[in-house]
DNA sequence: TTCAAACCTTGATGCAGATCAAGGATGCGT
DNA sequence: ACGCATCCTTGATCTGCATCAAGGTTTGAA
């Protein structure tokens, strides 16, 4: 592993207050992976033998059960995934695969919990992280439950118009089937549903959208902080 | 609070393994309540002063937007919820309601969250309940979008029949009304789901359910441990 | 016992979104 | 430039579930 790119994960919470020694054991036994989009990385159902780091790409966790599937979330640099099963050594609840090429490190899920016995500060920091993720499931699925698709869409594009500094143009990080994927629909709907809310303030133009009218999409997507908020 | 209840409380795994002082201190701020069903509990969006602890009764979790309402979870004896909003010092995501009557403890956010940073047995603790939080919301999300409403009913169906020792005769525990919300459809619907099964080895009397063919159930209904198992 | 209220069931209809099908557009290797 | 594959869009149809409406049943209070 690069030494900056130690050094940008000993920054993150989860890593940062934790003994320099327990620190150095837990990125001595890790090794780091190049992984080309649309690659399978773990099933569900088998055990979680690593805790996974994206450090760049994004990956998307996905469930099956007899004959269906659906895309449950997005994981983006810089977290984890798969905290839960791990810290609990039990089989993991969801699939995940390359959404993009990724960079990713993985540490053995052995020394992530020996690390959590001997090590207060990184246990309670594993406790801000798994909050984090539960909320962030609370969060995703109200957006499913409460919003129609033609809203999530909406939400979805105000989120990115954020994330990118309100500039007049976004563009779409990931292809439409992988988009649709992502916000609980088929290609198909998502497509309709980007014909739909030219009527409430954007210009679609291939992947990329011009937000036209803001206040007129907020108006009709009625974005709402306790579902569309990362920080809350 | 009754000395039994203090005894039931301490052997949760939640404080089992805390230093006996901390968890004086918690019990001593902490305060019992009982509370008749379909009263509200807490507000989505509210600040999360207390921690909650379900000693009896049931507890519905729901969340609603702009007009549309939606159950997220049903909390069972005994365990706690909130935990995520008290230790991150957040709004709820969620409101809560008693579904039926109920004994609850309030723990004061500020304590739990003192406690959690003196206690590192407690901060573990925390870990684990929130690992599990976690997963069940997981597993909830994947029944709601992987499974019919028939489905969903059918498998709730076999948890109540494991949970109550497969006698031949099971009783629904809530009112059909709480049931189809918990289980994520409208009454109509639920009644519909009934009929249904009934060509699937079950026969309906009211609230009795009589299993009468487990086998054609479960080959109707698909359950996965993945989503089904409580302790996975 | 009777009446009202709540609960439950059943049928008819409506809607959101999935599926199916076909026709562009775009990109890529040769 | 060509052919081919993938992606994206659009329209037609289908399905699951919600909604609306009405009738039946249970419960509890007067």
């Amino acid at each position: 592993m690069r030494d900056e790119d130690r050094e940008t994960i000993r920054k993150l919470p989860l890593f940062s207050k934790m003994e320099e020694h327990q620190f150095d054991k837990l990125m001595r036994a890790a090794y780091a992976q190049r992984i080309p989009p649309h690659v399978d990385l773990i099933r569900e159902g088998d055990p979680a033998d690593f805790l996974y780091l994206v450090m760049e790409g994004s990956v998307e966790l996905f469930s099956s059960s007899h004959g269906r599937e659906t895309s449950m979330a997005i994981v983006s640099p810089v977290s984890t995934f798969i905290l839960a099963a791990t810290i609990k050594d039990l089989p993991f609840l969801m699939s995940a695969r390359t959404a993009t090429a990724c960079a990713l490190l993985l540490i053995p899920s052995q020394n992530v919990r020996a690390v959590f016995e001997d090590d207060p500060e990184f246990a309670r920091a594993i406790v801000t992280e798994l909050a984090t993720c539960y909320r962030s499931v609370v969060k995703s699925m109200k957006n499913l439950k409460l919003r129609t698709a033609v809203e999530r869409v909406g939400n979805y594009l105000l989120r990115l118009h954020d994330k990118t500094g309100r500039e007049r143009v976004v563009t779409l990080p990931y292809g439409k089937k992988n988009l649709a994927s992502i916000l609980g629909m088929t290609p198909e709907n998502l497509s309709r549903a980007f014909g739909a809310l030219q009527a409430h303030g954007i210009i679609m133009d291939g992947a990329r959208v011009e937000i036209d009218d803001r206040d007129a999409l907020a108006r009709f997507c009625k974005p709402n902080p306790l579902i569309d908020d990362p920080r809350s």
